[in-house]
DNA sequence: ATTTCTATAATTTTCGAAAATCAATAGAAA
DNA sequence: TTTCTATTGATTTTCGAAAATTATAGAAAT
């Protein structure tokens, strides 16, 4: 028995190139690993205490969701971020959540209209923001929980899939512009009303709603000039 | 040097993990590996003449597009096949084809529109059974280049990449059905028309043609009993 | 001074063996 | 006869070293 090193508590039972796999996806999207960042072998194999093996798989996996990039015989990089990227990823956005919100809506019963009441109040009753000024990692939780269960009935398994790393595409980014949250946004209007349009189960609203709820935060971040340091190019 | 197996001649100045994850996807797509066949190493090692690292590279690849299933501690299998995904599938096929054609409309020039009328002659010039009653293999090329040409203005890199995934599942599920092509169906006729509304901008026609012309595709892949046997289910 | 070539160093890619895990089977106990 | 446990066998997963490739630095030539 070898297997020590489990880190974060979760990755019990789960294989190295797995867990090796949630780290490192989880320190790219966190910003931990800058954009563009050359990923050596020798310094993942330090910082990461595993083998070459799971460390290639895990790069490859990351490769093929464009979280990293990967050059003949040249290595990995941290996928580089640009303004067209993230107009390219807005646009994606719109199209894959409201279709997913749309056919919720359509398809959704009633334990899917609850649960969807149930995460906006938990939603509201947290600040964005603690005593300190950073991003409550709770309220985090709860804003993700909200926006996965305005999608929960949509019941396409490759929507969900490219929901999903679409998401992580738009948490890089917002976390890299630090202060997202802090720009006098009233979260809590906007998630009010689009859970209320999607609860009444009104399409035309609920797809206008997401759509300026989505375009709202790449324009916040499209004029964090503190993102140009962290290598915002066109 | 002992580069020397390189099968294909454009896997050529390519690293290994690449060439077999070539091959691998189209053996997959193909049909010619089975639907939820198991992947064992020790065959392919064999059948694909290389070691270990390139091979599981390859597959947790594929194993991120979905067309190959990775359960822990437990190998890899070809993705099975079913009811419930090829409908998810057009369904996604549906959104994502219809909205990068509306893209290319509202953004294409002049050099797209000619590509679009080259690549629907040259597809009319070509008969799409040989005389055995096989696809022809150019016919396949051309209609592959006439379905890009209509989508290739569209100036999204992640709509592209989406679509070209979606469209490796999609031609493995229209593989597995011999004869999809020879269901007297008038392929040219439709193809005619979709051409026809997307060169004269008429976004209404292309986005109804479009959607028909997969669901058609998807009617004559589930009324073909042959599939039962490749092992569709539910 | 600039370029080109060669030798060296750094890094990625691949292989083969060791370790860990899972599946199957046989044997013991109920 | 059935159920449980231990052992064997098969397979995946991981490691560390060898091979191949790319980058770097210095010397020679223009």
């Amino acid at each position: 028995m070898t297997m020590a090193q489990g880190a974060t508590a979760d990755s019990a039972s789960k294989t190295l190139m797995g867990s090796v796999y949630d780290r490192l996806r989880r320190d790219i999207v966190d910003g931990e690993l800058r954009p563009g960042a050359r990923l050596r072998f020798d310094e993942l194999k330090e910082s990461y205490g595993v083998g070459l093996s799971p460390l290639r798989e895990a790069l490859t996996r990351l490769a093929a969701e464009k979280l990293v990039i990967l050059e003949q015989n040249r290595g990995f990089h941290v996928a580089p971020i640009s303004r067209s990227d993230l107009n390219d990823l807005l646009l994606m956005r719109q199209e894959i959540e409201s279709l997913a919100i749309l056919r919720s809506i359509e398809r959704g019963d009633d334990q899917w209209e609850s649960a969807i009441v149930a995460a906006i109040h938990a939603l509201g009753k947290r600040q964005s923001l603690t005593a300190e000024g950073h991003i409550d990692p709770e309220w985090e939780l709860r804003h993700r929980t909200f926006h996965d269960s305005l999608v929960a009935a949509c019941d396409s398994p490759r929507l969900l899939l490219y929901r999903q790393q679409l998401t992580d595409h738009a948490d890089r980014y917002r976390r890299l512009s630090h202060h997202y949250v802090s720009s006098g946004r009233d979260h809590l209007a906007e998630h009010c009303a689009l859970s209320d349009a999607v609860v009444a189960r009104d399409a035309e609203a609920a797809n206008r709603l997401i759509r300026q709820h989505l375009a709202r935060t790449v324009e916040i971040i499209q004029a964090d000039e503190d993102l140009q340091k962290s290598g915002l190019e066109d």
